[in-house]
DNA sequence: CGTCGATTTGACGCTGGTCAAACCTTGTGG
DNA sequence: CCACAAGGTTTGACCAGCGTCAAATCGACG
C-alpha cells in the first residue's frame, strides 16, 4: 500500500516498532499522513513508555511538555472540583491523544492517570507545532485529532444532560462498545477499564446507581454483567436505549 | 450585503473599522499577533456582518466554511437530541469563536443562532490555516483560542456533573458576570441575552426549576431579578455558592 | 390597551442520592 | 492450594430534590 522511500540512513528494526507498523497508524496522529511525512513524525516521538497502573502522565499545574498517545491500556483524566471530589472528564483508550487540555493556557487543567498497566507514546509540543507547520497533512490530521476530541466531549455533555439514570449508563456502555470496535477489540464482549467509582464520577451519578444501571439492563437480558466482565447479549437493543428509545423498556408512561 | 473582496489595494478607510482598532482585540483572534501579521489576517476577515434574531451563522450537516467571531450580541450553539430536545451546548459573547465544532470532520455538527440582533466577523477556515501555516504567532493564537473553548466546554462540564441545581445556576449566574466583565461589561448588572428554556437546556434542568432557582437566590439577598434583569447584590455570597460552599446557604445538613 | 409568549408559583410523585450492610473478586501470604 | 484480607460491587431502605402538570402573573410589542 505505502511505497517505501529510502531518503538517508534508516534504521530497519527501528522502522519495525515505527509509527508505520503501528496497529494504530490509522486512528492515530499518523492517519492520513504520507509516508515522506510519517519519517519526519517519527524522529520526535518518543515511543512506547511504560505506565504503571495508578501512573499520571501529567498533573494540574503542569506545563505542556507533550502530547501523548496511548498505546496500550487506557487512562482517565480527572479534575478535582472545589470541594475535593473527583470529576472523571474522560476515558482515553489506545490510539486515542491525551494532554491536549493544556492548548489553550500552556498548563494542564486536568490530571492523568493509568487506569492499568499502559504503554503511550509521547510528542514534545513544541516539536510537533514546528513539524506541523511544515507539513500541511500532519497540520490538517492535528486539526482533525484537537476536534475529535472536542467532538467526544460534546458527546460526554450529551450523556450528562439526559436526565435518567439509565440511559446514561446504557450510553455509556454503547459508546465503550463503539470505541473498543474501531481498535479492533470486540464491542460485545469485554472487561472494564474502569471502576464503577469512575464511571458514576463520569456520568454525574452515585455509584450506586451506576450499579443498578447494570443490574437492570441485566434483567432485562440486554447484557450479562461480573464484576468488570461485560458481554453484550442484545445490542441493537442497547443502541435502541441509548439513542432514547426508552418506551421498549418498559411502557410505563408515554413521552411526548 | 456581502463586500466584495479586493486583496490587493488597502482600502484606508476600511482599516479604520479593522481588527487593528477593534475594541475586542485583545480578546480575539489577533490577540498576541505582530502589526505586520495583522494585516494578512485582515485581508481575508469579513468584518461586522449583521445577523438577526433568530438567524442561524451554521446548522448541523453544513460544511465548515468559516469561523465565526461574536462582534456584538450573543449566541448559542445548540443540537437535537434523538429524541427531538433541543440541547444547548454554550453561549457565546462578543470576541468568542463559533464554530470550531467542525474542525473534527469538516461539517458542522451544532446550529449557531443570535439570541438577538448580533453582528459577527467571518473568517474563511481554509484561508485562515493556510495563513496561520505562515504566521507562527498567528498559528499559536489559534490553538490557544481553540483550547480556550475546550477549557469552557469542560467548565459547563464541571457544571452540569454538580447535582445541586441552585449550585448550578448560582454557578452559571457568576461564569456569566465574569465573562461579560471580560469583554468590558459590568458583571453585576446585566441583562440576560438567552430566555430560562435556554439556560435550563444549557444546565440540564426544567425550565421551573431555574426559575425557583433565581426566585431562591433572590430571597437570600444575593441577586435581584426582574425578568432577564439581573443585578448582583451580594457578589462575594454568589461566588461563594458558584464555589460549592453550600453550608453557607442554610445549615441543612452537613457535608463531607 | 390587548394579545401572546415568557416567567413565576404551586402541588404532587418518582427518580436517584444517601446511609448501611452483605456479598463477591482479586491479590497476598501461609 | 487454600485462607484471609481489602477493595470493589451489589442490594436494600428511606426520603428529599427536582421533574412534571397546571394555573396565575408578568412583560414585551404591536
Amino acid at each position: 500500500m505505502a511505497a517505501m522511500s529510502a531518503p538517508d540512513s534508516i534504521d530497519l528494526a527501528r522502522l519495525r516498532r515505527s509509527c508505520a507498523k503501528c496497529s494504530l497508524q490509522q486512528l492515530c496522529l499518523p492517519a492520513g499522513v504520507s509516508a515522506r511525512e510519517l519519517e519526519q513524525l517519527e524522529r520526535i516521538v518518543q515511543r512506547n513508555r511504560h505506565v504503571g497502573r495508578g501512573e499520571r502522565l501529567f498533573w494540574p499545574g503542569a506545563p505542556l511538555t507533550g502530547v501523548f498517545v496511548a498505546r496500550e491500556g487506557a487512562f482517565k483524566t480527572t479534575v478535582l472540583d472545589e470541594s475535593g471530589e473527583e470529576q472523571v472528564l474522560g476515558f482515553h483508550l489506545p490510539g486515542e491523544v491525551i494532554g491536549l487540555d493544556a492548548m489553550g493556557t500552556g498548563v494542564h487543567r486536568c490530571e492523568a492517570v493509568a487506569l492499568g498497566e499502559a504503554q503511550v507514546c509521547e510528542i514534545p509540543f513544541d516539536q510537533l507545532t514546528t513539524v506541523a507547520a511544515q507539513l500541511p497533512s500532519l497540520q490538517q490530521q492535528l486539526m482533525r485529532v484537537i476536534g475529535q476530541g472536542v467532538d467526544r466531549d460534546q458527546d460526554h455533555l450529551g450523556v450528562l444532560v439526559r436526565r435518567q439514570a439509565n440511559e446514561r449508563v446504557a450510553l455509556f456502555l454503547h459508546g465503550l462498545g463503539e470505541r473498543l470496535r474501531t481498535v479492533g477489540l470486540s464491542s460485545s464482549r469485554f472487561r472494564l477499564p474502569m471502576s464503577r467509582e469512575d464511571i458514576a464520577r463520569y456520568l454525574g451519578l452515585a455509584l450506586e446507581t451506576v450499579s443498578r444501571g447494570f443490574t437492570r439492563l441485566q434483567d432485562d437480558g440486554v447484557i450479562e454483567v461480573t464484576g468488570r466482565q461485560v458481554e453484550v447479549l442484545d445490542p441493537e437493543r442497547l443502541t435502541r436505549m441509548a439513542h432514547g428509545a426508552e418506551e421498549e423498556r418498559n411502557a410505563r408512561r408515554g413521552r411526548a
